[in-house]
This record gives C-alpha cells, sequence and structure tokens, in this order.
DNA sequence: CTTAGCACTTAGGCGTGTCGAGTGCTAAGC
DNA sequence: GCTTAGCACTCGACACGCCTAAGTGCTAAG
C-alpha cells in the first residue's frame, strides 16, 4: 500500500467531490483516473485514509468524502499553483485599463475576482496606518456650519459638517486652518485629534472655543477615515453554489453583513510558504461561517490589506488561490504604479 | 353576498398567508378570524373573489392564495397606514442620535429599516441635480499629481488625482484655483466641466495645459459626483424568508448586486396618494424580480431619492410601508436639519 | 502487496394505500 | 335572496414496503 499513491486517492476524490457535489466511490475512481490498480485496491487505500480522518462515508454504502482535515491536506499539498488560462488573464487585464479611480478598480476587482472563481469575493480596502495629514480645509457653509475637509498623504478625502457658535467668521475659520496645519500638516494621523487640540491653546482667546470643537471633529475625522472598507461582489455565487441548503445560507449571508466579523476574519488568517492563506470549515472562530472556507492573501504595500475569496468548504481551492494571488498581484501593481 | 364581506375575506385570506406561508382554507378562516358567517358561506365568497381574479387555488383541494392582482388589491385598500410601535419608534430615535456623517446616517438607516421589516432595504442616496459647486482645491502632491477636490453646496466632497505636467508650480495651481472658482462657484455640476474649460481661455499661456486636464477632471468628477449610489443591507433576511427556494433567490441576488437595475427600478416607481409606491411581483420589469415587491418612498428635499423595501411577493404590505414611510420622515427631517 | 469474489449494508426511487383538508354542489332554512 | 348543513369528490402529504444500485469490508488466492 503505496504511501504516494494514497496521496494520490485523496487527491483524486476530492477533485472528484468538488466537481460532482456526490460522495466519491472505489469504481467511479478507478475509472475517471488512471491509477493503474483496481477498484478493490483503492478500497484498501481508502480505508486507511479513513483511518487517518482524512475522508468520510456519510453512510455504510455510500461514496467518501473529504473531511475539513482532507481539504486541509490536499491545500498544503500543492505546490505549484495553476496558472490561469488565457481568457482569465486577458480579463484582468482589461481591468487594468482605462480607470484611474481607486474605489472604481477596487470595484471591478472584487468583480472580476467573484467571477473567476465562482464564489464570493471579498476585498478589504487599504487601511494606510501610516497615513499623515497632508491638507486641511474648513469651509464656512454659513449658519454656524462649517464643512471639515481632511486629506491625508494617501489622497483619501474625509469630510464632515461641524456647528459652531455662529459668529465664527470665515477670517477665524481661515486663522483656524493655518494653525492647525501648521500644527498638524505631516502628522500621523491617530495624532490628528490631540494635535490639533493642543494646537488651539496657543490660540487667542476668542478662537478657542470654535477652534476646539473644529479640533475634536479632525480627530474623530481622522481615527474615521483608518477604519477598514470592505466591498464584496458575488453573493448570488453563494446561493447557487449552495444549492439545496438554504439553511446554510443565511448565517453566511448575515456574516457577510458585518463587515467587523470579515475584518476580523482576514486579520486572523496567516499566510504561508506560497503567499495564500487559506482557512477551512471550522478553522475559523465564527459559528456561522463552520461550512465556509476563505482564500486570502494581502496585496498592496507590505500587503497589508486583504483580498480573497469565501464559498463552501466544498470549493474548487487550486482555482481560487490562483485566482486570488493573480489578482492581488495584479492590484499591487497597480496601486504601486 | 355582501361585497363588503367578501373583500373583508381577502384581506383575511392575505393576512393569514403572509404570516403562515400556507394556503388558506374556508374553515380555517372562520376559526380565526370573527367573521360572523359559517365556513360554507367563505366559500362561495372565495369562489367569488377567484373568479375575480383576486384568488387561485394552487390545485384542487388546497386552500386559496392571493394573486399578485389580490395583493394590489388589498394594498390599494389599506388606507389607515399602521401606525409604529413604541419599539419602533425608540429604534428610529436612537438612530437619529450621535451622528452627524451623512453616509453613517445612511447606513444606520437601511439596516434598521431591514430590521424592521424583516426584508432587504435598499437606500439610493440623494442625487442633488441640482447640487452647484461651492468650494474646489488643488493640492500637489508632488511628482505633477494633482489632487483635485471639488465641494458641493450639499457638502458632499469628490476627489481625483490627476497627473499634470510637472513643471506646474504651486503658484499655478493656485492661479487655476481661483479662476475655476471665479467661474465655477455657484454653478450647477452639470455645466462645471464646460465652465471651467471655458474659463481656461482667459489664462495665460503656460497655465492652459494643465488648466485644462484639470478642467477636464473637475467635469467628470462634478458628473461623477451625480452617480446614484445604492446602499443596501438585509439581504440575509431574504434567504430566510424565501424559505425552501434557493432557486428563486439566486437571481434577486444577482439583481442586487446590479445597482443599475435597483436604480432603475426605483425610478419607474411611482408614489400614490398615500405617498407610497408598491410594486407587486411581475408589475416589475425585471425577469429575476418576477416574483419580489418592492415598497418605496421619497424621502429628502423634493422627495428625489428613494428608499424601500424588497421581499417575497408574499410579504407583510401594511409593516413595510409603515415602515418605509416612518423612515423616509425621519430621513428627510435630518436632511433638512 | 494486489486482486477477484462475495456477502452485507443502505439510500433512494417507486408504487400502493390511507388520511385529511378543502372544495363545489344541492337542498333545506331563515 | 342570502345563508347554512350535508355530502360526494379530489388531491396532496405521508407512511409503508419493496426493490435496486452503489459501495463497502473481508477473505482467500495470485
Amino acid at each position: 500500500m503505496s504511501v504516494p499513491r494514497r496521496l494520490e486517492v485523496l487527491r483524486a476524490i476530492v477533485e472528484d467531490y468538488v466537481h460532482s457535489r456526490e460522495p466519491v466511490g472505489s469504481k467511479a475512481l478507478v475509472e475517471r483516473h488512471q491509477l493503474g490498480v483496481s477498484a478493490a485496491t483503492i478500497r484498501n487505500d481508502m480505508a486507511a485514509l479513513e483511518e487517518e480522518g482524512l475522508i468520510t462515508a456519510p453512510h455504510t454504502s455510500a461514496g467518501r468524502i473529504p473531511t475539513e482535515h482532507g481539504y486541509r491536506y490536499f491545500v498544503d499539498q500543492i505546490d505549484a499553483v495553476r496558472p490561469l488560462s488565457h481568457a482569465e488573464r486577458r480579463a484582468i487585464q482589461q481591468m487594468l485599463e482605462g480607470t484611474d479611480d481607486l474605489d472604481e478598480v477596487l470595484d471591478r476587482t472584487v468583480r472580476l475576482l467573484a467571477q473567476l472563481t465562482n464564489q464570493v469575493a471579498v476585498l478589504q480596502v487599504p487601511q494606510f496606518s501610516d497615513a499623515t495629514v497632508r491638507h486641511i480645509e474648513l469651509v464656512g457653509l454659513g449658519a454656524g456650519q462649517v464643512l471639515t475637509v481632511l486629506i491625508t498623504n494617501t489622497g483619501k478625502v474625509d469630510q464632515r459638517v461641524v456647528v459652531v457658535p455662529p459668529e465664527t467668521s470665515d477670517e477665524s475659520l481661515a486663522s483656524l486652518k493655518s494653525a492647525f496645519l501648521a500644527a498638524a500638516s505631516g502628522q500621523r494621523l491617530q495624532a490628528l485629534g490631540e494635535v490639533a487640540g493642543a494646537a488651539c491653546e496657543h490660540l487667542p482667546q476668542s478662537l478657542r472655543a470654535p477652534g476646539r470643537i473644529l479640533a475634536r471633529a479632525l480627530g474623530s475625522l481622522g481615527d474615521n477615515s483608518m477604519i477598514d472598507r470592505i466591498i464584496m461582489a458575488g453573493t448570488a455565487n453563494l446561493a447557487r453554489s449552495t444549492g439545496d441548503f438554504p439553511l446554510t445560507i443565511t448565517p453566511v449571508l448575515e456574516a457577510l453583513e458585518e463587515q467587523v466579523v470579515l475584518l476580523r476574519l482576514f486579520s486572523e488568517m496567516e499566510q504561508d510558504a506560497r503567499g495564500i492563506a487559506v482557512q477551512i470549515g471550522r478553522e475559523n472562530l465564527y459559528g456561522g461561517l463552520a461550512e465556509t472556507s476563505v482564500v486570502a492573501t494581502g496585496y498592496g504595500p507590505g500587503s497589508s490589506a486583504k483580498v480573497g475569496v469565501l464559498g463552501p468548504t466544498r470549493m474548487d481551492y487550486p482555482t481560487s488561490m490562483a485566482a486570488v494571488r493573480a489578482v492581488a498581484r495584479y492590484l499591487s501593481r497597480i496601486l504601486a504604479g
């Protein structure tokens, strides 16, 4: 009972099961794959694999399906990530063209990834935790309302309308703006609130009240600007692939609506030597996703942001891994360019 | 065979069916409702209602379920929109508190609406087609990159990074900014590209090249800023309520991912006298939504933007209508304040 | 170690029979 | 003229029993 063949059998079981969604038996296996041995031999191998907890039989006389450990073993074994087809490469190329808006690039990217893998694609927008303040703008809107705009060195812009004492003049705003700029320009976003607040103390008395209000607003803008955002596409694929299990899909959709869950999920994943992280079934901590797997990888500067796909444990891992990695590479390239 | 009672019967059938999801028979009807007549009489009424096409029987000996016409009749008949419960009012109140960021308010709103109705909540962000230019900011980022920021009188901010000839100085940018501001300030967003372009022609030769580039960017920013955006919550409710029809859910999820479809849907809906628009099943034009209904209404200035819920034709219309209307009112109040 | 053969297990498909809910119709009652 | 009770009829849902096909484990031989 040769060990290499046994792994070959596992591979074959995983592949067949992923495609057919039905337990695969020994006979079907020897027919579909050139294993060079008979069904009986395969049965012995299968018994051994079951002993090791890599496959299991739903009932006495059905074929075998991979367990989570089986998938894990299978995934760890893939070393040569399947190259993309021409059509896939072209699709990615096309995505590259004709957009300079970051949000649009990201949006197209997730859609593409969802389409390539037939899974739900999830993307975390780059979070720039080392972002600094490039510009601050205060625009009086009349009636004591001030539009506060914060621009970071990464090109991100956040704004908020703040209410200040109505007697605050446009000249006051201009003074405040230069004071804030002088104090905070180039500072890290995290420090913005504090720095701006401190700057107020050196101001003439009349400016302090509105200054403090605006400083606080700027601080929360800075924090806000660092909140991770998630974009997503392909939820319909979920329904399609889940097929006959509407029971399973509800908690997954719920999880997908909670960005917090997804962000935690991403942050927990650790990439392996191949630069890809795969989480299978219950390996993740969130109960609603007990039957789903996630394939993800980092992209962009420092690979800080994540992009990946999410689908049933019974997913096509090689394809997903290849697509995720390819998309992440293209994204990194775009962000760097 | 009194006509008022017949309508009462229709009402009872719709209500029971919405709650039980099962065809409702004459006997169950007289038990659950105080109709004051026997089951046999109800049967006669039912036969008449079926004749009129308001209800139908799935098979010979099951109860009746409302047809789309039946729902329509039922919906048109509701004149006193059910008032919200205390808990619901409080939930809405809480939403009001503690946020001044428009995006966050809208985000909370859809979540709330989804929760109140147990449906998918969809919200179109206000489109401000009469928005005007309040401020333009050009920030040099070095290496020929200029961050172009457009602020409208509605407080919306859009930005884009544009590449200009590297020799463009910060002073040039300042001149360009004042030129653009002078020409475009207070102008409608639609005209921005043209106006800014025209302004370039009066500039000194050296500024024209970068000026034209920036004018074009501003124009597309202006257009961009008017693109409708959709936010949504509660897709998990869809799976839950659809129960045993994973076949039905896929096209709906697909439609929900296509903002274009939703926008068209919203734009086609016409509010009735009560200020609410209801589209039932095939009344909408998109095939994938043949078995879903939409309850929507306008909000904000001129009721230009829409907010609503989407769910199976077999939905709780009174609750949905009440919730949608209440939420829209609160939203309008916030936007006005 | 591999293979063929065989007995054993069991899910799933299929036909049958029963049950119950619900209907339409008719005739009697108010 | 509307309402009601009674009754025969129609089907869907469910349970039961049967059979088949697929797949297994085991054993004995190559």
